[in-house]
DNA sequence: TAGATTGTTAATCGATTAACAATC
DNA sequence: TAGATTGTTAATCGATTAACAATC
């Protein structure tokens, strides 16, 4: 079982990865994955331990190979699909972010009330009234949604999620929902976010100088 | 110094006590707090016991008191003004998240290169062409700014960005941001995230029933 | 009073970092 | 070879959880 933390970088780790392959680079060390991720040479070869894969001594990592053994992990053989419910700015802003494919999740369907929005295809994705919900999720076995929509209805969508049998739940509603236990939820809080940074930067302002 | 993690859920307290003090209600329990943001009473405990509020033994926590002691924690005095760079769907998304004004923070102004999105209230924000950074940052005297601009021009907004004056950022684009020490990052990266979830959802269906 | 709750110290857990032998 | 790098174990660090006395 690999941490969530060392599946949080190994994401990271082949984003890099891509990069540096497309400028044709063969070859890469721990200590230049760190320096470019801010993380330490031990800790990129302790997450790379981990994925078991091994590099050679003095080449260091196979950027290919590395690449390939990430996406085993993280995508595996088959591909995975994720529905977005919502589709204001910050459900259109998502879609085009993950138009460009990249890995083995495919966004296949969007949903929201708002009619004007609705049985059209908005940012290249097909979008639905929230009435079909069970519907478009068993046809396309959907197992993730990603959750754009005003928090009042939030709870009540995540219900007929669950119910319509969506596994994983990536949470922009700034409110704590529940779900049961075999449900995985990531909470993405834009709030907590920049009071997070206003509390470091205001930390940082008092400071001034008094190191 | 109060921990990170604990900062972050400050952040959710307040927000929900916040929920609790317009329903009029004036104490809660540990357990309470604990059971709503799915952790255990003794961290809730221990949380405000480092921003050094006391409860009653009986009664639990003043719902009034402990939204003014994690206010003055995460707001402290003065207010902290915000820009956001990239007027896209991202942008603006977040300038109508923010335009209920929440804590101390306010975003005062916007900046793009598109020539629509220039000059103009967009979301109820005032929109500058990138080439006023340094001088309308220096007016507003923002020392947070949100990034929601493509990869491509990221690094480069950044250095002048903390040229500026700018001492902490909330990076939602994709890539690792270089800034001197004393600057503040918090990275918020729809990708790793939504490949987390991918992982686990995947974990959860291979694991199926072999508990 | 008895029961429930707080505040806080001690124990545990998990993740990161240090150290270093192996080796290319 | 000498120097740099990997792989991995041990040590450290930090955060969470358990335990429990104090007390309303």
């Amino acid at each position: 079982m690999i941490p969530e933390k060392t599946i949080e970088r190994l994401s990271k780790y082949r984003r890099y990865l891509l990069e540096k392959l497309e400028k044709q680079e063969e070859y890469l060390y721990s200590h230049e994955l760190a320096a470019a991720l801010h993380l330490t040479p031990e800790q990129v070869r302790r997450d790379i331990m981990l994925i078991g894969y091994t590099g050679t001594q003095r080449k260091g990592y196979s950027i290919k190979e590395l690449i390939d053994v990430i996406s085993k992990i993280l995508d595996g053989d088959k591909k995975i699909n994720a529905v977005i419910i919502g589709m204001g700015h910050l459900g259109k802003a998502i879609s085009n972010y993950f138009s460009i494919k990249r890995s083995n999740i495919e966004i296949v369907a969007a949903f929201d009330i708002d009619s004007n929005k609705v049985d059209r295809i908005i940012s290249g994705i097909k979008s639905y009234h929230v009435d079909n919900l069970d519907l478009i999720i068993n046809e396309t076995d959907a197992k993730i949604a990603i959750l754009t929509l005003s928090p009042a209805g939030a709870q009540d969508i995540t219900d007929q999620l669950v119910y319509a049998g969506i596994k994983g739940i990536l949470n922009f509603t700034s409110i704590t929902l529940r779900v049961p236990e075999d449900v995985y939820i990531e909470n993405y809080d834009m709030i907590t976010s920049l009071e997070k940074v206003a509390y470091f930067v205001k930390e940082s302002i008092d400071n001034e100088g008094t190191l």
